[in-house]
DNA sequence: CATTCATTTGGCCATTCGGCCAAGGAGCCA
DNA sequence: TGGCTCCTTGGCCGAATGGCCAAATGAATG
């Protein structure tokens, strides 16, 4: 694997790291009904304000998501959609994770 | 968000996580050709066998891979191929990430 | 049964992550 | 202007991660 072959793959890592945190995954699962302004996903998290606002950046430096700021508010709206199709497959990993240890105790 | 979602959440970013990183993302992609063993990975990685050895029981702790042992060395297998629908949503995501930044430097 | 080869496990260390609190803007309204 | 609300940033700290080395295990072969 060369430098630029390990860059490709730190690049996308990074996005999908992104993702792989139950918070931020329940963030982007909640854009994707539609745009919100921090201290409602904070109000639905139950954390500080701040560790949402290092979430979304968190996302927003990856590219996910994207802010809008109007009056006081920011809102955070999702650009990429296909990250949705993460979860069936997710789902998938799961029940086959499940299959496998039904197997085992059997 | 109540416990029992928040373990819901948690069991999604655990299979999403395993992800998320660049020798594992090599791997499942490596995978994706075909079952490997341990050693052959190890060369293309250019890491140490214990470190392949440890992303690679993170991927089957979580059920996206499986081994079986055949003589003296153990194969992995992808076992959940919808991982690799990750790989194309990345992709846009880095992309509209470039153009980001292309029109920030306008 | 000793040895060798393939892999896993434990230990150690440096780095990163994730959470909270406190402080710092930025916009709005009196 | 002063004070409010909304959000971000910096700092701190405990926990988790990722890498290597060294040691243990397990199978195969002499």
């Amino acid at each position: 694997m060369d430098a630029k072959a390990k860059a490709r793959y730190e690049a996308r890592a990074a996005v999908i790291k992104a993702m792989g945190h139950p918070t931020r995954l329940f963030i982007v699962e909640e854009l994707a009904r539609g745009e919100r302004c921090v201290w409602e996903l904070t109000e639905m998290v139950g954390a500080d304000v701040s560790t949402i606002s290092k979430h979304l950046s968190v996302l927003k430096n990856v590219g996910i998501v994207q802010d809008e700021k109007r009056g006081s508010q920011v809102f955070y709206s999702l650009l990429v959609p296909c990250v949705l199709n993460f979860f069936s497959c997710v789902e998938s990993v799961l029940q086959s994770r499940a299959k496998e240890h039904a197997k085992l105790t059997k």
